[in-house]
DNA sequence: GCGCCGACTGAAATCGATTGCAGTGAAGGG
DNA sequence: CCCTTCACTGCAATCGATTTCAGTCGGCGC
């Protein structure tokens, strides 16, 4: 392995110089400087991390914990995240919760022991109590929030895309609008739902709690809890799904019920997706910002770490796509 | 922080005597160990995984670069490879390579500068050169091969999988069927171009050069190819395309050009996914074991790390699953 | 009772990079 | 011509954990 002690052998000069040579350059004689640059560049020396970590405690590392990186919102947000990381030289550490707050945990602790100089974390039930470990690093909340008080938070409108949604289905003349949610644990379904019932009462509609359903987040929550929804007595004639995985699963229902899209069941989905757009018809969704989401929160957390005022919380636009899936009632009684 | 030090000063031993009881167990006395064990416990002792990793030179960490995240295939495949390490007690470093080698240079730059203990990749056009910036580290090539001698490969059966569905298209009574295909300069495409041709020779077809497109991976390069081939005037009846991002694309086009799956074309793809399973007609595969892959590269790594003696190339079978967008042939005639 | 063995423990070196402090030499001012 | 100053460089300590080597101490055999 090529070391800054070998750099500095060529170069003529200790380890100190060589040292500051390459990262301090205005300490340094130019000559020198020269010297040591160029037998770094000849040796192909690549400063080693842990030394230079274990010195400064600045490992220019960060820390990433998503829920699940198998479902494109988040590997969009793992995308934008690392780009912006990479983009200021910072290394990404990623890990899965799966959703379980032990995994959770465990994730926190083995990043806890690479000093990671700050940590971005899309929370699961128990994160408040978790983020105990890594007390004192910078830390920002990405897509929802823990419930920690002073934590940074990036966000998006969850409430504002949830009751722009709701209100085209009313304008549609929709009036039995199913919501399938999920669990109130997690702020972004909390917010969601509040959009929807916001939406119902702007329009003078009674929000009714049979009409929605939880889920726990997947695909297969989402199809049993549409097939409970759309066999009830008094069918919904559209359904509002809370995210992208629950929304396939009801999809796969209304599909398995033999109804037509939107024909029988108007259907919106929240945030939009490739399958999104490609299936027929094509859904209407609330789109979210996601790779924009993932810069910034790395952004922001960059900021923190240089020491930057910078606000608790931000919030991004939602705006809701229209496609396919949605249509007048009209031609539903017709 | 709480380091080794404060763990042995609560129990009143060296740090040395602590180091050992927390790791070589053997070595200590029984009750100096119970002692050790419960102020780390109590203390919420986390080992320094960088000052570890500095003095034995093992962080036991690994890297991983893939070409591309949002990709499902890609982030399964990532996916099955942090389960296996973290399962093992290894964290992992990931990086995205964009299919571009010079990201794929910098990746290992700076993934040299971790130290990790092995190394697996999924190769780009430029790897066998990359690679040497991380020479003498373990590595295991993931999906494709680069080229370099004596390196461990981890692939699917491209060729088998490509020549069963190819023969079922011919056995569907199909004599023109288009294929989409790779940039040749990787290996998946190769093999999938090379079952295609043995197919269509072992059932007595001529290979029709004209037949087949290359494409550079993405959804975009899928439909205008797909677009092309259609609109050719002695259009092909049934499609082959290399990759799953590709038959996006290519769906899509079919659909622009108004004609129906599998009434007019009969549509295979290579590479499963929920978007092929939901959308509609259900989509004729050839799919792969992906997380499996992920994790038998993780854990051949591992055994690489270990000093086990393995073999160079590991291939997994594939498999075609028959869904609705393959049909015979008379049912376009009629 | 003496000596030796073995089980444990601790002091100190080490990994590689950074940095406070001190030292060197040359230049410049008086 | 001497002294100060400043620019530059090197020594050595440091970060935290591991590991080699050298003890220490009790116990056991003869």
């Amino acid at each position: 392995m090529i070391g800054l002690y070998e750099v500095a052998q060529a170069a003529g000069v200790s380890p100190a110089t060589a040292s500051r040579a390459l990262h301090r350059p205005e300490l340094v004689a130019l000559r020198t400087r020269e010297r040591v640059e160029q037998a770094a560049q000849e040796l192909g020396y690549r400063p080693n991390v842990l030394a230079r970590g274990l010195r400064t405690r600045g490992s220019r590392t960060i820390g990433l914990i998503v829920t699940d990186i198998l479902n494109p919102f988040h590997a969009t947000l793992a995308k934008g995240v690392q780009d912006a990381a990479e983009a200021q030289g910072y290394t990404v550490l990623m890990f899965n919760s799966d959703e379980q707050p032990e995994k959770e945990r465990r994730a926190l602790e083995t990043l806890h022991g690479h000093l990671p100089q700050g940590l971005i974390v899309v929370p699961t039930a128990n994160t408040r109590e978790n983020l105990a470990i890594v007390a004192g690093v910078p830390t920002v909340e990405l897509d929802r929030a823990s419930g920690t008080e002073h934590a940074h938070t990036i966000m998006v409108d969850n409430v504002s895309g949830s009751h722009e949604a709701v209100t085209h289905l009313i304008g549609l003349g929709h009036r039995h609008i199913g919501m399938i949610v999920g669990q109130q644990d997690i702020t972004t379904a909390q917010e969601r739902l509040q959009g929807y019932r916001e939406a119902l009462e702007s329009a003078g509609l009674p929000y009714q709690d049979a009409l929605v359903l939880p889920g726990n987040h997947r695909e297969a929550d989402g199809r049993l809890a549409a097939l409970r929804l759309l066999s009830r007595r008094e069918r919904p004639t559209a359904l509002f799904v809370g995210n992208n995985e629950m929304t396939v699963g009801a999809v796969l229902a209304v599909r398995e019920l033999g109804l037509e899209i939107p024909g029988d069941l108007s259907v919106v989905g929240f945030d939009d997706s490739r399958w999104a757009q490609t299936m027929s018809p094509a859904l209407t969704v609330v789109s979210q910002p996601t790779y924009d989401l993932g810069q910034i929160a790395c952004q922001h957390l960059l900021g923190l770490i240089a020491g930057q005022p910078l606000p608790e919380s931000v919030r991004l636009p939602t705006r809701v796509i229209y496609r396919q899936s949605t249509a007048p009632i009209a031609a539903v009684r017709a």
